[in-house]
DNA sequence: GATACGCTCACGACGCGTCATGGTCG
DNA sequence: GCGACCATGACGCGTCGTGAGCGTAT
C-alpha cells in the first residue's frame, strides 16, 4: 500500500522525504551517533519512529544556525540527561553546559541577523548594478 | 620599522593581519583565481594594492552570507566586466547572469530569516531546559 | 520475478588548517 | 648573516553528494 510502514515504524526513505534530507544524510547521522534508528529490519533496514523524527527536526533546526553535528550530538545528549534524574552535582554540571550553549546560540543569533542587514546591503549593490547598466544601454 | 612595506604594495601577512584572515586562505583565494595578488616581488613574494584589500573585503561580505568562493568568483567578474563597455549582446548576456545572482541573494535573504526565526526557538528551548531543571532543583 | 527500496563501501568536493621543507627580505 | 617573513606541496577534516554493486520487500 505505497508508503505506509509497517505500524508506527519509518523506514529510511519515509522519513527521508517527510524531512527533506537525503537518504545519505540519515545513514551519515546514524554512523555518527547522532541519530541512530530506534530499530533494525530482519534484512537489516533502518527503522525509525515518531521520536526519532521529532529529534530530527530538532537537529535541522541547530543545523540551520551553522552548529556543526559534533555540537548538536552534544547538546541533545545534555537535554537527554537533564530529563532523567541524577544527582545534584550532575545536574548543575549539565546546566553549566546547557548555558554555555545558550550563550553560543545567542552569538549565532546575532550573527544571524548581522547576515542579514549584509544580505539586504548586497542586494542592493547588485540591483544598482543592473539599472545602473540599464540606464546606459 | 615593522610592518610597512614598500610604497603602497602590501604583503601577505599585512593583508591577513588587516582583514582578519589567514596567509593560508590568501594563498587560497589566489590558487583559486578570486583574488589573485596584484604583483610579486623578486623572490615571489605576494604583492597586494589597497584596491585587492577592497576587493577581499567584498569576498568577506558574501562569503558571510554563506555564497561559495565559486559563485563569488562569477559575481565579481560579471560585475568587472559590466564596468567596461562591451556588445550590447555580451552586456544583456551579463546582465541576465546578474539578475540570477540577485535572486539567489534573494533567497539567501529568506534563508537567513528562517534561520533567526530558527534561533529564536532554539534559546527558548535551552532556556526552558535550564528553567526546568532549576525549578525541579 | 519485476520493481522499488534498502544495504555497505569508497571516492570526490569545498574551504581551508596544518605540517614539512626551504627560499627571501631588511 | 640573523630573524622575521614568505613560498610551495601534500595530507587531513567535516558534511555530505554520488555512484557501484548487491541484498530485501511486495
Amino acid at each position: 500500500m505505497g508508503r505506509r510502514t509497517c505500524g508506527t515504524l519509518l523506514k529510511i526513505g519515509d522519513v527521508a522525504e517527510r524531512a527533506g534530507v537525503s537518504l545519505r544524510t540519515l545513514r551519515h547521522y546514524d554512523t555518527i551517533g547522532l541519530l541512530p534508528p530506534t530499530g533494525r529490519s530482519e534484512g537489516g533496514f533502518r527503522l525509525y519512529t515518531e521520536e526519532d523524527y521529532r529529534r530530527l527536526q530538532i537537529i535541522q533546526g541547530m543545523k540551520a544556525l551553522g552548529w556543526s553535528l559534533e555540537q548538536i550530538t552534544e547538546v541533545l545528549y545534555t537535554l537527554a540527561e537533564l530529563e532523567a534524574p541524577q544527582t545534584p552535582a550532575r545536574r548543575a554540571a549539565l546546566l553549566r553546559e546547557l548555558a554555555v550553549h545558550t550563550t553560543e546560540a545567542d552569538q549565532q543569533r546575532r550573527r544571524l541577523a548581522e547576515g542579514l542587514r549584509r544580505a539586504d546591503r548586497l542586494i542592493e549593490t547588485l540591483q544598482q548594478g543592473q539599472t545602473r547598466a540599464t540606464e546606459v544601454a
